[in-house]
DNA sequence: TATGAATGAGGTTTCATTCAT
DNA sequence: CATGAATGAAACCTCATTCAT
């Protein structure tokens, strides 16, 4: 169950990062070979030396994702009472995409990746990865009277992680008009009144 | 501001539906013209007698989706509480989706229809024209207590919104392996217990 | 030799007009079947009643165009010099495509007829029909030395009509940016000052 | 004003030889990416990698075109008296296209260029350029009394310019069946006896 | 007579990928 | 390590034409 932590060339972090941006800019459909050369001033089969193919690219930029939450959950912050736990997850993944739109992007179009079978499992696999991990909190919360036991867990956590994702496909769909760091503390705020325990 | 109630030939419904079917089972990205028309059993131009182009099949796919709300929201059932005017809405939708899981496919890939501004736009009217109603459901209820008015109306719309989607969405991930309704009444009554006002 | 003199239904007429109409409008290119019923507003297969083929209505089209020469050349017009009988055909020519500048824009594309031998025929026998009758016409104007006899009316007849379709060439080309009529009167004394003869 | 001078790879080279061939031989409507890929013994796509797009082959025909006159009008040419620099465009381009008559193909197929304004402004300005250069070579001869003064020089062009396309085309329809620069030469001599001024 | 529906053939173009150099 | 050239597969779409009704 142990991951493997992959680790990359210089040149394919190029074309990660690359790749990234062109999503972000002009969307996941945009993302071909060809227009990916093109930005990196180089010719296609150059790709090719480093990536054995798209789909590779694609799991590249999914497994960069999936690092993140590895970095937000520093033992350091995660002192402390759970609810403040889960506000710093909560607000570290809207700083995040607030500066990486284009990670949104890729991240919320699960439905792009139906195609390929090692691709759909990562997304999945990335959402279960990060759905355990708020999960765990909650209930650790719970335990501790700091969150309230009359909602499940579970229900708590699907409440949280589709109130984040919701407010990020707005910001995006809305071409990021809105200061998304602002609006997602404000609507923490609301979703904490909402989920605190007795035991503050 | 009226919508045009667009009609649909009988021919037409059959391509929609069709559509509808390929994306729920293969992807949105295996709808093409060639795909369509051998499921439906004739040429690849016979379908453009009955759509000037694929743009316009998408169209009509959100166009028939656009058109659900509006059943859903019917005279008789608006009577009532807020609180469960806003659970009916859930239900309805979690209800349909269950029974349309193509539907989600459509309506929850934002991203791929970046492209063409048509498409784009459509689905971005769908989702305020959506939002603006519940919102209006919700401040409504806070005017008669009968939701609370310690969380801003906007607040709570996101919260209810976002995890519908996020429920869908799980479920479609995982190929439609659990029960989406019965799950969707029991998120319904955590969120309802998160929201209520004290004059039930 | 003798051709058969082609008569066409009211509906005939109907279909080659808007032909025509729409080879001005939007070049020939544009003349298809689908364009043409829409046109009329009547169905596709409509035009199948009428015409057997698009082929025939081409040739509908320079059919009707073969009988101008034949209207231009009546008989009281036929009389007088040889000089003013040239000057009336090159006038009438003139006058004809300014009035129906889609007539020259058929006319004068060969090219788009080498795909067809029927069609290829009919436009050069058109033009040898006109090349000879006026080729006689000099010849008659030499014998009687109203035209100079030091040039051979193959040459004179070369230029005169040479002449004639380069000014409608640009005129078309302009977008019938000038009057083709006044022009063609002005370079129609050029051209007879030159083949002009001793006798006048 | 001063034209960029476009060069062409060896295999854009071959392309485009290949593509006047086939409007030579079977007009340009058989001019498709398909017959071209398949003259050449390549894939259809393979074309893309030199060309853009079809009409990117097109406006390099033209454009290869475009270079003729200034190649006939070399400075040791223009020497001598206007009529003779006269005589000598004239029957250069006739030389020229009786051995590239597929160049007259395209050159003279103006009505065929509509649908693109690429294309049709390309057409239009190489018929303005020879126009243009035509122009002042008569006014220079008239100023010289080489070339008569009592037409004017504008007349005198399209005389000159019509007779030169008409008897182009005219060897084309027949199939080339007869000599086109010998006919040219005697074309010129009658012309030549037209125009010529007093001091010869 | 007219039409709705359909089609075979073919159009231009894009895609991810491979291979010789 | 990089590239120029190429390709099979497939995309969307248009055309002239036919046929049952």
């Amino acid at each position: 169950m142990a991951e493997l932590m992959k680790t990359y060339t210089e040149r394919q972090t190029q074309i990660i990062d690359k790749s990234i941006k062109i999503i972000a800019d002009k969307g996941i459909q945009q993302l071909t070979i060809k227009n990916l050369s093109k930005s990196l001033g180089v010719s296609e089969p150059a790709i090719y030396r480093h990536f054995k193919s798209k789909i590779d690219i694609l799991l590249a930029i999914l497994d960069n994702f999936s690092k993140i939450p590895d970095e937000l959950h520093s033992e350091e912050k995660n002192q402390g009472k759970s609810i403040n736990i889960l506000e710093n997850i909560f607000l570290s993944h809207i700083g995040y995409f607030s500066k990486n739109s284009a990670q949104a992007a890729v991240i919320f179009s699960e439905e792009i990746f139906q195609n390929d079978t090692r691709l759909s499992e990562k997304v999945y696999s990335i959402m279960e990865k990060n759905e355990t991990r708020i999960l765990k909190i909650i209930k650790n919360g719970q335990s501790k009277k700091e969150i309230r036991e009359d909602i499940t867990a579970e229900h708590i956590a699907t409440i949280v992680i589709g109130s984040l994702r919701f407010l990020v496909t707005k910001w995006r769909l809305s071409n990021l008009s809105f200061n998304l760091e602002e609006k997602g503390r404000t609507v923490w705020n609301s979703i904490e009144k909402m989920i605190i325990g007795r035991k503050q």
